[in-house]
RNA sequence: GGAGGCGUGGUGUAGUUGGUUAACAUAACGCCCUGUCACGGCGUAGAUCACGGGUUCGAGUCCCGUCGCCUCCGCCA
């Protein structure tokens, strides 16, 4: 067999009838006529389809194959009549008409059908998911994400950047996320940790004069899954010297444009918009904003308040935030009471019908005065409640609505940066500052002189890149000069032995001349979900984890003989010896 | 850790206030069919209704518990 001579099924819409061909693939579908029967033979490029008349030598072979045989088909390539035409298929011009059949290999009957469309529960694709990526749909999924994996190389490698790789047995630090341990035959009783981020490599590749930097890099945070969180996940991570802020988000920027133009075909507008976190926090109650609708959350000051409602005027006298949202449409008292209880907030309403106030607080309004705090054809929902907390849930509140209201144009897309982030945030559960980035992250330069007297108000050099309310990018300008950093150890209470045992090779190395530099990390698996349409980035991973972090086609996490155990001078205690037993 | 939704032939679903033999589509198997393309027609087989307990003369249906999957909150520098 010269394999040489195969041809996907996609070519053959562009060549002339009358050709030999030979393809080969899987049987898609099988429609047996009796006296004529037609296959449609599938390979990663599409599909043809196969006629066999009576006459035809290999006619019982072909009457007797089954969906997802792997077959191939030399033949003669015949212009379809007009008449005969399937404009659903790229090849629906032509077919072949097959002079040798061959059965390559059968398939038993399959527990889900690459060839049909309909939803199928998630475990089981999983646990085929052989099959499952079968399925056009995935097989597009995955040449997208191979697509974008090509584009973003390209682009930074034209830019100069060098992509280094760095280790995934690495140790454990500090702050984050929990992490994967490793455990050490060698060094038994220690652990290496599964990289959270390369954070710390890159910034030593940028002491060590790489100057530009990318890696497309596997990283492993042991948290609770989600539709758009996985324990494994992908970045594309970028570090860079001599550069501030602009710098980096001029990069990305581009970066990200480029995989938004070349990749998913979107147009979009340049430069992006640019929100800082107060802004982001009091007009959407959230970092990452979906900026493809409006609805901002609407602040009431205690003047706008002032003769209006007593107890929200009250609220604010108190110091509280009293806000409102427009909601587009009309809502029920019952449909208002059930986003109350959703959203965690007393939700009071303000409409305006025919130049005459209602809703529940339409009792403190005239029309005029309902009409000047924009009550209109939908409804106002207007709560109270105290600081950021009740900004997000306001937030979480406009996303709701918004989405419910349809206010989401299809096909739109809207990116937008996030700058100005607080550098430090109080943990009241330990009672103390952490690092709302990470302890690298350097503070704006007009913040310095406040690290000590007022940590909260300090802003840092961070930014995010936000995706249709989905944080696609993150990055910030790190510290290098290590009179700054040890301020910084000091404020999230790290002492200076502390400091001195968990990041002493890179505070040793920053002793030896360390450029300026910073970064930016894209959330590949986000970034390709989006361009995909999809709403999980398990639609664009080949092989998942459930939510429940297990694979159910390995068995993944399983568990490990007692000899594997004593080699590695572990001792495994349970109350219950078989936790989870893997899916089956 | 918490909240919500879901769990019925291989797959996707229906199943009313508890009441005869658990229905439909699709896949599988058999027969028929010469222009289909989600082919069509006839037939066959296929379900301990997730698991365990309870209420009842009687439970897919009601109650309690457990497990699993999905979504969200917490968590994710």
């Amino acid at each position: 067999m010269d394999w040489r001579q195969r041809c996907a099924t996609a070519e053959l819409a562009g060549m002339r009838p009358g050709a030999e061909v030979l393809v080969a693939g899987w049987v898609h579908r099988h429609r047996h006529h009796g006296g004529l029967v037609f296959f449609d033979l599938r390979d990663r490029s599409g599909l043809v389809q196969v006629v066999v008349h009576p006459e035809n030598p290999h006619f019982a072979l072909a009457a007797a194959l089954h969906p997802e045989w792997v077959v191939q088909v030399r033949g003669e390539l015949h212009q379809r009549d007009q008449a005969r035409v399937n404009p659903k298929i790229a090849t629906g011009q032509v077919e072949i008409v097959p002079s040798e059949l061959t059965v390559l290999a059968e398939a038993a009957p399959l527990p889900i059908s690459p060839a049909d469309e309909g939803e199928v529960e998630e475990s089981l694709r999983l646990r085929h998911r052989y099959l499952d990526l079968r399925r056009p749909q995935m097989q597009r999924n995955l040449e997208l994400r191979h697509q974008a994996l090509q584009v973003a190389r390209r682009h930074l490698a034209e830019q100069g950047f060098w992509e280094v790789q760095t280790p995934s047995l690495s140790r454990s630090t500090p702050e984050g996320a929990r992490d994967f341990l490793v455990p050490s035959r060698l060094a038994k009783g220690r652990f290496y940790a599964l990289p959270q981020s390369p954070q710390l490599y890159k910034q030593l590749l940028m002491v060590a004069g790489v100057e530009r930097y990318f890696q497309v890099v596997h990283c492993f945070r042991d948290e609770d899954l989600r539709a758009d969180r996985q324990l494994e996940f992908v970045q594309i991570d970028i570090e860079q010297s001599f550069v501030d802020r602009d710098d980096i988000i001029r990069l990305g920027e581009s970066l990200a444009l480029t995989l938004a133009r070349e990749v998913a075909g979107w147009q979009l507008e340049e430069p992006i918009p640019r929100l800082t976190y107060r802004e982001a926090m009091e007009a959407y109650g959230t970092d990452h904003p979906d900026l493809r609708f409006g609805m901002p959350i609407m602040n009431l000051t205690p003047e706008a308040l002032a003769g209006t409602v007593p107890f929200l005027a009250e609220a604010a006298r108190q110091g509280e935030r009293v806000a409102a949202l427009a909601s587009p449409r009309p809502l029920s008292r019952k449909e208002i009471d059930a986003l109350s209880l959703a959203a965690g907030v007393d939700l009071g309403s303000l409409s305006l019908a025919e130049g005459k106030a209602g809703g529940s607080l339409g009792r403190f309004f005239d029309g005029p005065l309902a009409q000047s705090w924009g009550a209109g054809e939908g409804v106002l929902l207007v709560a109270h409640g105290p600081g950021d907390v009740f900004l997000e849930k306001m937030g979480a509140l406009r996303l709701r609505l918004g989405r419910e209201a349809g206010l989401i144009p299809s096909g739109a897309h809207q990116f937008v940066w996030i700058t100005d982030f607080p550098l430090l945030e109080w943990n009241g559960e330990d009672s103390r500052w952490q690092a709302v980035h990470h302890p690298f992250t350097a503070p704006l330069d007009e913040d310095l002189e406040r690290i000590e007297e007022s940590p909260g108000d300090v802003r840092s050099k961070q930014y995010d890149l936000v995706l249709d309310g989905f944080e696609v990018a993150g990055g910030s300008i790190r510290i290098h000069q290590r009179p700054l950093q040890e301020r910084i150890f000091a404020q999230i209470g790290l002492s200076k032995e502390e400091a001195q045992e968990k990041f002493q090779f890179l505070l040793e190395a920053f002793r030896y001349g360390a450029p300026p530099h910073g970064g930016i990390a894209f959330g590949f698996d986000r970034l390709v979900m989006l361009m995909a349409g999809m709403t999980t980035i398990r639609e664009v991973i080949a092989f998942p984890l459930l939510s429940s972090g297990a694979d159910p086609l390995t068995g993944a996490p399983s568990q490990v003989t007692a000899a594997q155990l004593a080699e590695l001078g572990l001792v495994v205690e349970l109350a219950d010896p078989l936790p989870r037993p893997p899916v089956s």
